[in-house]
DNA sequence: CATCGATGTCGACAATGTAGACGTTGAAAC
DNA sequence: GTTTCAACGTCTACATTGTCGACATCGATG
């Protein structure tokens, strides 16, 4: 099967989910976008989006009890699975060839 | 006023414009999106996304006479306006933020 | 003249992006 | 001990994007 294009928001939420590693959980993908990305995305934004990656298989979650500070309340833990990372290769792989002999307009990133 | 956020076609047109500089035309840039992201999108979406496009000023174009073997009958030449490069621009940084440091899990593009 | 390829326009519908209201729960502040 | 607060999560509703495919034109070509 191919893997599927990916949504503007659907390619940033996997990545931020592929950055916090085990500490993805919505709160925390929410900062990390903001943070990287500078975007404030609302929590039912984030969670529409994760569920549709979800139905898609691109992404996964693990309900844990959260810490004990926290009354060990549980939420959700959000993974990548592999064929997220293949979504996100390709989506990667199309772009760079797509900015490839442009670096003259769009201006060079990696010198 | 701040660059708008470019859904992902909007992106990959932007992009096949600016490869063909001077010769993009709708079916030079449906077959340059073909080429480049080896997908093929009809007519009708490449002209609603580039007008949904030119709507937020981020594309141009003129319309001019074809060549003589074709009879002349005129099309449009596509380009993409100083603030589509910027949106490209903050799209790509973005994207390259999001992306750094995961070579080990992305597989890395440029070694 | 029947077809063909390059052009464009339109209308309709599917998929994605986006909030904000509602509801819970335990901890911290009075 | 009750108001307040932050961290969850769910749901509904609507805005924006993505995606045809039918319709229509105009020369060129068989």
């Amino acid at each position: 099967m191919t893997t599927p294009i990916l949504g503007e928001l659907e390619q940033v939420v996997l990545l931020a989910i592929l950055r916090l590693e085990d500490t993805a959980f919505a709160l925390s993908v929410i900062r990390e976008i903001d943070a990287q990305a500078g975007r404030r995305v609302s929590r039912g934004t984030l969670y529409k989006t994760i569920e549709r990656l979800a139905d898609k298989g691109l992404v996964e979650w693990t309900v844990e009890d959260g810490p004990p500070e926290r009354g060990g309340h549980p939420r959700r833990r959000f993974r990548v699975s592999a064929f997220g990372v293949s979504a996100l290769r390709a989506s990667r792989d199309t772009l760079h060839r797509l900015w490839h002999g442009l670096d003259d307009v769009l201006g060079r990133k990696r010198p």
